[in-house]
This record gives structure tokens, C-alpha cells and sequence, in this order.
DNA sequence: CCGGCAAGGTGGTAGGACCACTATGGCCTG
DNA sequence: CAGGCCATAGTGGTCCTACCACCTTGCCGG
């Protein structure tokens, strides 16, 4: 009796959870190269085309990487890889969705601004400071966007939790961000901004962690509370 | 000229990006029936295998649900449906990261056991006891961990952000659990959890969120340090 | 009127053929 | 002898076709 199969699933299924296995069992290292389609499709008894679909998975996952004409390789599992499809979920959600995400990233964005003001490097406070200064110094939305997400991902950085600057990356991803400025700047929201981020500014500089929570929370807060109004105006 | 394919990365990917933003632009609504693969695939001008392919990786990512013999579908699109994937960060990393994970699930759980605190109702609060009896009431570290894991799940249900919560079940996947309580438990961790557990339903009943975030945050501190000493005693 | 059965439609699997890209090694040139 | 070029083998990427398993629908007979 051949017990390989438990027959759960569709066989493709099957296939992405048994690699999975290998590299939670350790069998699979990060950056290690796998064998090749064929090779793995025979491996588990299946055709090439499952395999793949197997492997597409895994891919976009953030757990493997194709390189074509190369091979297929385990990445690093770092917080990077696996967390990128996290901005799926902010490229998606709608309505009420949206707050909750602000209400998330405004509880880690805070406590990662506040573990930057007790960690943070002189290099890196240099380059936060160019990041305000960029962003003060334009009026193109997008540049300030550009300007704006940089600042907060040097923050998030000098937390020092790779994990959690990788979780904020996804919720402030481009798209999401967009969207939700694009309403928010309208109404003249610009120089409130940059009050806030120069408050952010200055608790980073004085090295206060509480200080650094507060203006965090309350820059993330003022978008909250106008996303919250902006939903209830259109039920 | 006919410019709907600006030839960037593969042919899966571009179909991926073309059905999300699909979605995104609300042209396909949640629990919407999609076009046949078949269909599908002529429509974007590639072939049904390329066409599978980023429907498989659109189905591991939550967005969509294929049905055997049906058709294929939009998820609701809630946060339980896109976060699914969380779990699989859990479960495979390591290391630092596990207690850069740790930290994050600290932040969150505590965030979440205050609002709880403030908004829980006697319904939610007896579910929450019902856990709590059930874990004390045996000494299989399965079933205590069952509980253990609706215990919390049942509060971080009560805080009414069901982004919150679903990031929360990730980040609490079985075997991420498993792997880490394991060791832990095998201390005689036992008792010291209960304590916990019983100071932060103290907690709940008496509506103080200040004393259920400080409770959540050093249950899953506790954990969080015996981790971090794990980790350095094998370095 | 209702239950069951048959047919068509749909996703799931398989296997083959070919294309695009990469890496490697030997060969030719300077 | 050293260095760069190029043929070649190997790999992932794409396409195609055929068939299977499952669901849905609607017709047919009781």
C-alpha cells in the first residue's frame, strides 16, 4: 500500500503544502536551489503543469523564486519576502476596511515611531531629516508622496523590528496611500501634515519615546477620523 | 497598434495584475462569478495553463475561490480571506524573526485585549470564561492549547476590528504555536500562564483597558523574553 | 407535482512540443 | 599564454490538446 497520497485535496494543493514541509522541516534552506520543474513533478507523482502551478504559488507567496533559464531557488524568508503580499490586502480592501487598516497601522506605526526615538542612529536621523526637508520643499502631490513614504519607512527602519517595518511597508503601499490621500490632501491637509511630521521630527531628535508615540498616533489618528467621516457622509 | 500589452515581466504576471485591478476598479465585485478559464484566457490573449496559473496564485493570495465543476469566484474580500496567508509567514520563520514576530503580536494583542475591555459583551465575556475554565480544567497540552488559542481569539473578536483580528490568528497559526509553546511549556510555564490568563479576564469583566493592556502585554512578554534567552543560550 | 437521471459545462490533471533565457565550457584570437 | 567570444546544453516560460472529475441544469418518467 502506497500511503503517499492521502488524496486531501486537489493534487496541486497537495504539492505546495509538501514543499512548504520541506523547508519548515528544514529540508529546503533559504537561497538553496530546488531541483528543476520536471524533476519535482516526477518526484511527487505529478504532471509538470501542477507543479507549476504549484511553484506559481509559492511565488507569488514570496517563499520561492524563479529565474529563468536558472532555476528555481528558496529566498531568504525574510520579513521582506513573505510580507510583500501584504499590500494585496490594502490594494484591496474598501469601506470600512480601510479604517480598520489605519486603525492597525496607526497601533504599530506609533510604537515603531516611539522604538526609533530611543534607537535611532545620527545617520539615520540625517536622513529622515532629508526626507522632511524634500518634503517641504515642493508642492507635486506625488513628490511629497514619494517623500512622505520614505520618511516613514527610515522610521520604521530604526525600529529595528524588520518584521513590523515590513508589515507597515504594506500598509502604506503606494496604491493605498493614493488612494486615500488624494481625498485627504484636497481639503488643504498639507500644512497639518507637516506640522505633525515635524513633531514626529522633533521627538525623534530629543530622543523621546513618548513624545514620538503620541505625534505618531495622532498623524495617523487625523487620517482615520477623516476617512471615518468620509464614510459616514456617503451612507 | 494595439497597446493592451506593454510586454513587462510574464505573460502570468500581467494577467495576475490585470484581474486585480479588475477588482480594484470595482469591475468585478466580491462574490462575483468570473468568466470560464477558457474564456478567460482568450480574453487577455494568453493560454489557458499561463490563465491558471494566476488563477491559482489569486486563490492562495484569498482573492479568489475557484469551485470544482462551478466556476471561479471573488472572495468577499474581508479581511479573514486576505489574511489567510499571514499564517504562513508564521510558520516559517525563524529565529530573530520569531521573536521580531513575537513582538509584533505583542503590540497587537495588547492593543486589542483594551478595546475588548471596553467594548466586550456579557455573551462575548462568557465565551471568553467558558476557554478559560475548559484550559484549567485539564493538563493535555493539546486541548489547553485549543483553548488557549479560541481564549484569544474570542477577546481579539470582541475588539471589533476584524482586520486586527484576523492578523491576529495569523500571527497565533497552530503550528507557529506549537513550535514556540512546545519548549516553553515544558518548563512548568503552566501555572504562570494561568495567572495570566486569569488577570487578563479580571480585566475584561471589569471593563478596564488600561489593566488589559498591561495583562495582554506581559502574557505574551513573558513568552517574547523566554524566546529571546532560547535564542542567544544557543548562539 | 416531484424525484432521479442524463447531458453539458466547468475546473483539474496530464503530457508533449517549442520558445526564451542563462550558464558553462571550449575555441579562437590577440 | 590570456582574454573574450560563441556554440551548446539545460532551465523556466508558454502554448496546445486531450481527458477526467465534479457540479449544475433541465428534461423525463413516475
Amino acid at each position: 500500500m502506497d500511503e503517499t497520497a492521502p488524496q486531501k485535496g486537489t493534487v496541486t494543493q497537495r504539492a505546495i503544502e509538501q514543499i512548504k514541509g520541506m523547508i519548515g522541516e528544514g529540508r529546503l534552506e533559504p537561497g538553496q536551489r530546488l531541483p528543476t520543474e520536471r524533476d519535482l513533478a516526477v518526484q511527487l507523482g505529478i504532471s509538470r503543469s501542477s507543479m507549476r502551478e504549484a511553484i506559481r504559488a509559492l511565488t507569488v507567496l514570496g517563499v520561492l523564486e524563479a529565474r529563468h533559464g536558472s532555476g528555481i531557488y528558496v529566498t531568504q524568508l525574510e520579513a521582506g519576502d513573505l510580507l510583500e503580499t501584504f499590500g494585496v490586502v490594502a490594494d484591496l480592501s474598501r469601506g470600512p476596511q480601510l479604517v480598520e487598516l489605519l486603525e492597525v497601522r496607526r497601533v504599530l506605526e506609533s510604537t515603531a515611531t516611539a522604538l526609533a526615538a530611543a534607537r535611532i542612529t545620527p545617520d539615520q536621523l540625517a536622513e529622515v531629516e532629508k526626507h522632511l526637508t524634500a518634503m517641504n520643499a515642493t508642492d507635486d502631490p506625488e513628490v511629497i508622496l514619494a517623500h512622505d513614504l520614505a520618511f516613514h519607512r527610515e522610521i520604521a527602519t530604526a525600529a529595528g523590528n524588520d518584521t513590523m517595518a515590513a508589515i507597515l511597508e504594506g500598509l502604506s503601499s503606494r496604491t493605498f496611500r493614493a488612494r486615500v490621500w488624494r481625498g485627504y490632501q484636497e481639503e488643504g491637509a498639507f500644512e497639518r501634515t507637516r506640522r505633525e511630521h515635524a513633531a514626529i521630527h522633533r521627538a525623534l531628535v530629543a530622543h523621546d519615546p513618548e513624545a514620538a508615540r503620541a505625534a505618531a498616533a495622532a498623524h495617523v489618528g487625523e487620517v482615520e477620523q477623516w476617512l471615518r467621516t468620509q464614510l459616514s457622509d456617503q451612507a
